[in-house]
DNA sequence: CGCATTTGACCCGCGC
DNA sequence: GCGCGGGTCAAATGCG
């Protein structure tokens, strides 16, 4: 929990073949303060009271006098992972990662106070609405954002043996990133 | 020819 | 109400 790695999905890679060349690192990773909050704070690591959060939503502790609870507990979850963003900033020539997941791109747009355009993505999957922007840090431009919003519906295509989070734990489609 | 990408138009929320 | 900025749509285009 203490520290994130990246990686490859590729199941060309092995299971722990962790990529830490300088071309591609994660360096850096924002969570949601809250997840019904558009703000990101930026964090050097994940918390556990984000992790708890999370869990808390997922996870009502079940209660045979306290149903109501349970129930807002899993509505508000919901609506958590409906709207959940998380942000990666990653060192890397490429624009796109491949993270294992169809992407179908619908648009894209020059920001204010950025030389780089925003690149926007829908999980080409029917039904899942997962969406994610990708665009170059403008101070940086050798580093990429990529923000993924929502939470897959469905496992991705190659990549099931990488499920290692805690099943609490919304993976934002990131099983490379190990807890 | 079918599908993904491109790209200008359109939409919508927000601040003034 | 209007303009601006960010997000999305969809027709045109490109590519296998």
């Amino acid at each position: 929990m203490e520290n994130f790695q990246y990686s490859n999905p590729n199941p060309n890679y092995g299971a722990t073949d962790f990529i830490e060349t300088p071309e591609f690192e994660l360096s850096d990773y924002l969570f949601p303060v809250d997840g019904l909050n558009d703000d990101f704070l930026l964090q050097n690591e994940m918390t556990s009271e984000f992790i708890q959060s999370i869990s808390s939503y997922s996870n009502p502790a079940p209660s045979s006098t306290n149903n109501i609870k349970c129930t807002k507990g899993v509505k508000k979850y919901n609506k958590v992972i409906a709207k959940s963003r998380v942000a990666f900033r990653f060192k890397s020539d490429l624009e796109v990662l491949d993270d294992g997941f169809k992407w179908r791109k619908y648009g894209k747009k020059m920001v204010k106070n950025s030389p780089n355009p925003r690149n926007y993505y829908k999980c080409s999957t029917g039904g899942c609405n997962v969406k994610k922007r990708v665009e170059r840090d403008n101070d940086d431009s050798s580093y990429v954002i990529t923000t993924y919003e929502g939470i897959h519906n469905h496992e991705s295509p190659c990549v099931l043996h990488f499920t290692q989070f805690p099943p609490n734990i919304p993976t934002y489609g990131l099983h490379n990133l190990h807890l």
